[in-house]
DNA sequence: ACCTGAACACCGTTCAAGT
DNA sequence: ACCTGAACACCGTTCAAGT
């Protein structure tokens, strides 16, 4: 039953690298959430002492970033099937996957702009996509932008219930306040109330998109 | 030189209470950033234990809450004066100023979904003058979101430079890298680097506004 | 009900010392 | 150059005890 390969009964303390470092952040990550992805947890799924991750990283900053990038890899590139509009949600709809699946990184990306090779690749592609579809080189600079952060922002809001198959129940304190308005003070929201809280986050994400496409179409610099 | 008022040498000892413990943390705020504004900073700067503070703050989540919707109180009404476009570019660029001064509040807004009474009256003023420029009910309740969501991201990440007086510096590692890029494998980025930083944060702000009303004027559901 | 001191279970980061 | 133990300076939160 035992492995015969090796003298060392079985290497229980995985090299330490920079690799290393990362995909134990990812375990803990995906298992335990962003909350026990610290220095100290790392440390210990890789046998050793905090300190010793300092080689590799330089503060928890540069950690965040180093996961990013990471999970950057994960998106697709565009098939190169359909028209312009229709790739531009399938890149972005990528995209949103990794985020929607990892809302904490989400917020990081926020904060953190990620220059790996990656979010390249996907700018890149975006920009292509918008050309092809007629939108002006100033529109599309600025686009880009916009377009990402409302990937990013749909992500924060919805991420956690999608990922939890909650089906959108994090609109649900919001829900509880509206029931709550006082309507002569609010009437407009107590009578869009519904409306405001309808569609499930990826829905609401698609029709965003589609927003602001239409929008950059129809606004100059 | 000694005020003869009270007794009392002087209340060294700020009354407990929440709006006391909210003030106490919206200095260190203001004076130190969000990161120093912990139970244990806010109990020290009211001269009690941190223990003292969990009568009036659940956890740290509500702590935030808190914070925000005090600040939410600071964004002005819609004056009623110019087009509906123009008032609506007013009333966000208010929400706005709020969120560029406490870009790390700004952050928590997009987790924190606020739900006092000055979120709601916003919410509100933003329908109303969606309605006037004729957008429809539907999309204007899905839109809000949009277009609040816009201007907190827009908040997140221009908002550091912009307090501190920087002029836009934030995107410094951006261009960093843009200039770094592989020119054959990112051509388009490249070509459009320039644009792609170029204009401060409030413009790009109120760019992304435009964009966005144009999308809603443009897109159904 | 409100307030407190003390404790529990954690953090990030640095640094001198080892290999 | 890389790795480590130990320490420093912090955290949030709970709880029994006081008022």
């Amino acid at each position: 039953m035992k492995s015969p390969r090796s003298r060392r009964e079985r290497p229980s303390k995985p090299a330490l690298t920079r690799a290393g470092i990362i995909d134990a952040a990812l375990v803990i990550l995906a298992e335990e959430g962003l909350g026990k992805v610290t220095m100290r947890r790392i440390a210990a799924a890789l046998d050793t002492g905090p300190a010793s991750l300092y080689v590799y990283v330089r503060d928890t900053a540069d950690l965040h970033a180093q996961i990013l990038d990471a999970l950057l890899g994960r998106v697709d590139p565009p098939s190169g099937q359909g028209s312009w509009r229709d790739r531009i949600h399938e890149v972005l709809g990528s995209y949103a996957v990794v985020l929607f699946t990892y809302p904490e990184i989400a917020r990081i990306t926020m904060t953190t702009h990620p220059t790996g090779e990656h979010y390249f690749a996907l700018i890149e592609s975006l920009l292509e996509l918008l050309s092809e579809g007629g939108v002006r080189d100033e529109v599309a600079a600025w686009g880009i932008d916009l377009l990402l952060a409302s990937v990013t922002a749909s992500a924060v809001e919805h991420g956690d219930a999608v990922a939890k198959g909650e089906n959108g129940n994090s609109l649900a304190p919001l829900a509880d306040a509206i029931a709550v308005a006082p309507q002569n003070s609010y009437p407009r929201i107590v009578g869009l109330g519904g409306e405001m809280l309808s569609g499930t986050g990826p829905e609401r994400f698609r029709w965003g998109v589609d927003v602001l496409l239409n929008g950059l179409l129809h606004t100059t610099r």
